[in-house]
DNA sequence: CTGAAAGCGCTTACAG
DNA sequence: CTGAAAGCGCTTACAG
């Protein structure tokens, strides 16, 4: 049996929209003081089983919740993390926000998610947002190159730790993959298993991952002593036609290339629709696992980076700090120097990157 | 060249976590009112442009940014909407979070996100913590099959929109994709075909989702006078073991089944890993499309929904739902009757569902 | 064009 | 065990 507020009767205000019951509404039906209203309802010692009984009734009858903007101004805490990333679609961060949300609810705390667009204004208006709505700390996927927007938010003590890109132009947390080594490592495998023309399709080179891991390219192209020629490596948006007129124009080239490193999912995805509609197989390594890939024939090999590992660890450093900052109350407390943190990746070799050049490459 | 707030020199007090300057500070600093700062910082008109200027210096010189869990307390609107979903990582809400998020930002609001993990207790739990913080609407992916508890909240104007799954108990408005029709259309697919031993791989039959599809496939094998061996009908969780194992056991049955319909994309992405490994191909259409479907061999036949378009009339839906509660704060407006809408679902022809029975059975 | 006072709904610090 | 007063940082309603 749930009551619920009724509309107060004969009342000529109109009634306002969100116009919800208060504590004082509470303690004024229970015939008791606010305070105790409060101390019920945040189940608070020192209130006899008879008063609780009376305000618990009131709170029922007048469906009273407590509002925690109210509290959330009062305590100065609002229990909230902010999380910017990309794009929410993208299937890479779907794993990536559900560990920041496990250590947030672990720490009593929500989550505000909102996405970039990989566009650097949007994504500072959107950070700029969260800092107003006072969460206790953000955890960004950085779009833009310029972060020193924020500098008034770290001095303040906004806890900030950035995934997968670092924080430009300030000192910041960073959780990052490592896309130098792993690029590499993928082209190495390539070169390894007889590649000496490699193409390298990735991301706009603003985007720190996409320079990285054209630079482990280049670092295993050069390891091998093999040259690079510039119409081997293609970089911009991951859009399927612009991926797709790039990886065509290396494939025809003359020479042509005999294999690819593709340097994201959405690149490689774009990359396995092209090859499957070419007769000749041309061998294909990616960044990023992503599901399925060991069911297409041939199987993707991928350089594989762990996306929960990346948020969890973020979130993880994110609270860490948290405390850290919430110890360090007497003065002369030094801050802590920012963190990098670099997760390795793995190869997963699976058939598509042991494809040998043809014979006669 | 921007300034940063100096901690305040020789202070004793200790130096609290977050503790950032207020508009009172900025008026000091700036010699003016506290409302002169409010216009400023709102961009509302009457400050003169020297007045204004000097404001604007102080706000840089202290790192003012405001604090809108003030403003929220006192405007009553916190221009937030929670969504709550099952699992932020699973691939299919991802395009749904998205739409939801544009239409938000839209109307100028943040989305606060959280997942229930398929657990009724915690989605009650997070969506009345989301009450508690006074979010404008609410969007439900949900996982329980009793909403009573959202009553109160609904009586006190919380608009409140469900997608994928109907509310349970209690009436809201609610946007789902035609589960019943399109799993029909896809088994019968499977009929037209020529086959006559099907079988039907779903999640537990609790979720309504799963429920409707079950439906759908016995009244496309009814429609076509064909009976239903219980052996033929597995409901439970999606956990690739379970699904597993439930192929098997209808693939190696006595008679086999000839044909699978899979109930959403996580059962679907099992089933082909387990047809992938026999030698016999068997028919399969999946429900929901997914990622690579088309190159997969055989290509996944599939009876898709548009998550994205399944997010965004949610959230466009609740946005009229608020529109229209903040203009109907005359006494006697009726409230609007809660609106159900179903989005067809669309047949994808690709291969494995057009596969036919063995020439034997 | 400008600002002092009141109040949003809680919690804190204190007194009884 | 209980409650009145002050205050969190803004906006609102009003007066000059």
């Amino acid at each position: 049996m749930r009551q619920v507020a009724e509309p107060p009767a004969g009342s000529t205000a109109p009634r306002r929209y969100g116009n919800r019951p208060t504590m004082k509404d509470v303690a004024a039906r229970a015939g008791v003081g606010l305070k105790t209203v409060s101390r019920v309802v945040n189940g608070e010692p020192g209130v006899t089983p008879d008063t609780e009984r009376r305000v618990r009734e009131a709170i029922t009858a007048l469906g009273f919740r407590r509002n925690d903007s109210a509290r959330i101004l009062r305590k100065g805490r609002t229990a909230s993390v902010g999380l910017v990333l990309e794009d929410l679609a993208d299937p890479f961060y779907g794993p990536l926000s559900r560990a920041v949300e496990e250590v947030a609810r672990a720490h009593g705390a929500l989550l505000i998610n909102g996405s970039s667009a990989e566009d650097p204004e949007r994504e500072q208006e959107l950070v700029l947002a969260l800092c107003a709505r006072r969460v206790d700390g953000l955890v960004i996927i950085p779009a833009g190159d310029d972060h020193r927007y924020l500098e008034p938010e770290l001095a303040a003590g906004v806890a900030t730790v950035f995934v997968d890109r670092p924080a430009a132009l300030i000192e910041a947390d960073a959780v990052l993959s490592d896309s130098f080594g792993g690029a590499r490592d993928g082209v190495a495998h390539l070169i390894a298993h007889g590649h000496r023309r490699i193409g390298f399709l990735g991301d706009r080179p603003r985007i720190h991952t996409a320079a990285e891991r054209l630079r482990g390219y280049r670092a295993a192209m050069a390891g091998a002593g093999l040259p690079v020629d510039p119409s081997w490596v293609s970089l911009g948006p991951t859009d399927p036609a612009r991926v797709r007129a790039a990886a065509l124009a290396m494939l025809d080239g003359d020479p042509p290339v005999t294999a690819l490193f593709a340097g994201n999912n959405r690149v490689t995805v774009t990359v396995v629709r092209v090859l499957a509609g070419r007769p000749r197989p041309v061998a294909l390594v990616g960044f990023d696992d992503f599901e399925l890939a060991d069911l297409l024939s041939p199987a993707v090999t991928v350089v594989a980076q762990d996306a929960a590992r990346l948020g969890g660890t973020a979130a993880r450093t994110l609270f860490r700090r948290l405390e850290t900052a919430g110890a360090a109350t007497g003065p002369g407390t030094p801050a802590p120097e920012p963190r990098r943190v670099v997760l390795p990746t793995r190869l997963i070799v699976r058939g598509s990157g042991e494809i040998p050049p043809p014979a006669g490459a």
